[in-house]
RNA sequence: GGCCCCAUCGUCUAGCGGUUAGGACACCGGCCUCUCACGUCGGUAACACGGGUUCAAUUCCCGUUGGGGUCACCA
């Protein structure tokens, strides 16, 4: 059974690039699950006490509820394997820091911060090019577990780690670039790859999948692996997502947190599909539902390169979405965008919304754009706009105005075709174009110059509304 | 700087020795048309450079250049 997980460190929103990983890793599972086993477990990072908060926690909690990415285990559901927070995870790391150190493949380090800190600087006065590498003062020193001390891994000098990367491919670095690092510190808080590792294995997750930025702790990682004489998981990492100017991706550089995007009005499943194919590809296929990307993905095409987001692209892929009722029912469509219609002062519930989710569904690109350009369905008398009314309620469209009221008012039944086969039928004696007459009637109707076509505007809104406001408009004229 | 990684249109990418180097987004035109969209047709646009290997390199190898990651009692 393949087991993957997603652990992230609740130090502040769940960033567009956690969720890449966060997907990745689900998408696996789900595929594995399909196949006969697999499971995707949630574990929170929140042994760096300065910045880890609760709240951070349930954000992260609520932005992958949102994102449909569930945990088989982790927070809130549980599981065999816990407790999946690490700061209540302590004894376990005091558990095998001991057994390291009974094996004597660690030691107790008394080192104070502040000595190494001196050593650093004075190596870094005496050659500013030189790496500190911590010299093992402690290596062979008498032990005292009583006094403060840190655990630190004791690592060969000589000799090489090598591993085979999922995307990558085989990847050796020399034992002589790492130094006796810090396993547990003298509060008895692990540092990140020791809790890494400590959890990776006990709750047998067999691949660990994450960014490429963290390749460089894959080696230590494993060292603990073979320290600990259990079999290291296999590895994939995935190449970073930059900001358009290739820079880290940050606040900076526009939204990257997922709750923006959510409150921005994209659809979860877009913002998963453009993450997916972001260093992943499946042929020529960008669209994806869900069950398409667990059914598609795999390591094989995921590529090597950094890439840079496009915010463009990926609305363009939320707009693909929200085109798509195979993508987006109605029911979901109005059931999102309901809120964002609340959120505009009009109240009206979601079954009113689906029933108008086909007018705008080939022009909305955000549920908050949905929103907007359903505004003049549910707002009444709807809000003209002043650039509209100056351009279209002129003096000479009052009376076509009343004409058109006066020609719609009799059609039976109130549906798009017959409406616009009386107005076809009005329009040879008035003389003019069809669109003389259709830009100040949206305008009177919709209060903008652009909109769904007209006699849809016309049927959902009804006769009753239709004739008020063609008759408003033409009033206010005057 | 040490260690590690990467390199196809502006962007995301297909390609896994022989292709008119394909798709998508973006951009620019045409068509459709009651507006805006959608749709549709077409266009501009890429193998970083230099050596090898080979009958043949975008593809394999080496180097150069460029970019990125990381060097904590952060994660």
């Amino acid at each position: 059974m393949e087991r993957v997980r997603f652990a992230p460190s609740p130090t502040g929103y769940l960033h567009i690039g956690g969720v890449r990983t966060a997907l990745f890793n689900w998408l696996w599972a789900r595929k594995r699950q399909s196949q006969g086993g697999g499971g995707f477990v949630l574990r929170i990072e929140d042994t760096d006490r300065e910045r880890s908060t609760q709240a951070s926690v349930d954000v992260i909690l609520d932005s992958l509820r949102w994102l449909g990415l569930d945990w088989d285990e982790g927070p809130g559901v549980g599981g065999p394997s816990g407790p999946y927070t690490q700061m209540e995870r302590l004894p376990i790391y005091k558990e095998y820091a001991d057994l390291l150190i009974a094996k004597s493949k660690a030691y107790r380090c008394y080192c104070t911060k502040e000595e190494l800190d001196a050593q650093r600087a004075a190596l870094k006065a005496r050659d500013p090019k030189a790496q500190f590498r911590y010299p093992g003062t402690c290596r062979g020193r008498t032990d005292a577990p009583a006094l403060p001390h840190v655990v630190r891994l004791l690592v060969p000098e000589t000799g090489s780690v090598r591993y085979v990367d999922k995307v990558f491919g085989e990847i050796v670095t020399p034992n002589a670039a790492q130094q006796d690092f810090v396993l547990l510190r003298s509060d008895g808080v692990p540092l990140y790859n020791f809790g890494a590792v400590v959890d990776d294995t006990s709750m047998g997750i067999t691949l660990v999948a994450r960014g490429r930025d963290h390749m460089v702790n894959t080696p230590p990682q494993i060292m603990i692996y073979e320290a600990l004489d259990r079999p290291p998981p296999a590895f994939a990492h995935l190449p970073m997502m930059l900001a358009p100017n290739g820079e880290k991706l940050s606040k900076r550089h526009g939204a990257v947190s997922v709750t923006e995007y959510r409150d921005q009005g994209y659809s979860p499943r877009a913002v998963l599909n453009y993450l997916a194919r972001f260093g992943w590809s499946h042929g020529d296929q960008e669209v994806f539902s869900l069950d398409e990307l667990v059914a598609a993905f795999d390591w094989e095409h995921c590529n090597k390169s950094d890439g840079k987001f496009d915010a463009k692209k990926f609305l363009a892929i939320n707009h693909e979405h929200l085109k798509t009722p195979r993508l987006t029912s109605d029911a979901e469509y109005a059931a999102r965008t309901q809120p964002f219609v609340a959120a505009r002062g009009l109240d009206v519930g979601v079954a009113s919304i689906e029933t108008v989710v086909p007018l705008i569904r080939e022009r909305a690109v955000t549920f908050v754009d949905a929103a907007d350009r359903l505004d003049f369905v549910f707002r009444d008398p709807p809000a003209i706009d002043a650039a509209a009314a100056t351009k279209f309620l002129v003096p000479a469209s009052a009376p076509l105005l009343r004409q058109l009221a006066a020609v719609l008012e009799p059609v039976e039944p109130w549906i798009a075709a017959p409406l616009e086969a009386a107005v076809n039928a009005w329009l040879p004696g008035t003389g003019l174009p069809m669109k003389d007459i259709a830009q100040p009637a949206r305008v009177a109707l919709t209060g903008r110059t652009a909109s769904p076509g007209l006699f849809d505007v016309i049927a959902v809104l009804g006769r009753t509304r239709v004739l008020a406001r063609l008759r408003a408009a033409a009033d206010s004229i005057g």
